[in-house]
DNA sequence: CCAGATATGTAGTGTTCACTACAGATGTGG
DNA sequence: CCACATCTGTAGTGAACACTACATATCTGG
């Protein structure tokens, strides 16, 4: 029994273009005309390789994922916990406002409310913002062991709160704000951080 | 001439009907059949009202502007800059976890990212969203003109970051956080506002 | 009571959507 | 070279979409 025809096109190139067809147009507004087309294959191959639209959405943003995931650990590796919130905002106002992507954050733009059919969408990027979430409470929570953060700061809720500034960046990102825009907003959300902050050196 | 069959339903009752539709699933989302049934009319009766469903969107936004704006008046007219971050982003926690409506803002879930044909509904909500932020804006500088925000203090930035903390509250809301959740957000956000204000008494 | 005007309900219209049947192409194992 | 398995391109499929034609109903002005 024999291996079959093989693969005439490279999945995850193929999937860089998908991403960026969701990103621009939401898992919603993007068409499997224009998902195919950005990616160089025709339907039936689309559906072979991902199973349907939703699971190309899927494997789109565990590629985004993914590569979001290495740069979250060098964000978290600052050394404090003041550190840790502008590396990660500062950097999302460049990220966000880089030419080579679509603006924004794929994990909002993908879909925040969705219709019939599609509920579980807006689920998925939740999910997965969630684990980003998780990852700054958890450096936070090292933080206050460490000294780092006030006895009475809350790990959670800064978390909470540096995720959801990241959100609200990204939504500015889409509607037109430029680069110093978001950088400006980044700096003042720093400053809650600090005020959660030891005053002791380091 | 006579004036013709006069209409059988109301319109802003119905407005409000469609607004819960296009909140819970965005713009593109929403069906006209969805939305009919909500306002308990026929397609025909929504067409010659409205025009077409962007049309139906637009009334909808201008409604829930409407009643947004005058809560805003109230936000604005806290004594201190720090009293009005306060007092916007967590009268926006209790808001956007309100069991009377769809979880989270119009202005966000109605939609962010849409696709061919739809591309100036994002522009839309944005216009929109940077009437509240221009309004924030106004009170900050006169804040600083008051001496209750410090000389080193951006006005404009604020007004960005408290808008942006919104959006993000209220995309969290729209995926599950509760109430309490995002009043830890906004307390945590308030501390950066109170960090930019001056230190003298009132 | 009639003419003009506008609203309503029924029942569609054409278009676009996600998805697929099928035939031919291209590989592997024997 | 052949049986088998998988991919590819063409050309669709039924369903759902936004929107509307049309006959009828209900008002005003004269």
């Amino acid at each position: 029994m024999g291996m079959g025809r093989p693969r005439e096109f490279d999945a995850e190139t193929a999937l860089d273009q998908a991403m960026e067809v969701f990103w621009r147009h939401g898992y919603e507004g993007a068409t499997i005309a224009q998902l195919t087309e950005a990616m160089g294959i025709n339907p039936p191959s689309l559906y072979a390789c991902f199973g349907n639209k939703e699971g190309l959405l899927k494997a789109a943003l565990d590629r985004y994922t993914k590569l979001r995931n290495i740069w979250m650990d060098e964000v978290v590796a600052a050394p404090t916990a003041r550190a840790v919130a502008e590396r990660m905002l500062m950097g999302i106002a460049d990220k966000q406002t880089d030419p080579a992507n679509p603006p924004g954050c794929l994990l909002v733009q993908g879909g925040i409310a969705c219709g019939t059919g599609s509920e579980n969408v807006p689920f998925e990027l939740a999910a997965r913002r969630a684990q980003n979430e998780d990852q700054l409470r958890d450096r936070f929570v090292r933080a206050k062991a460490e000294g780092d953060l006030k006895e009475s700061a809350d790990p959670a809720a800064l978390a909470r709160y540096v995720s959801a500034v990241s959100v609200g960046m990204g939504v500015m990102a889409s509607s037109g704000a430029d680069r110093e825009a978001l950088r400006q907003v980044a700096r003042v959300a720093v400053q809650a951080v600090e005020a959660q902050s030891s005053d002791r050196p380091q």
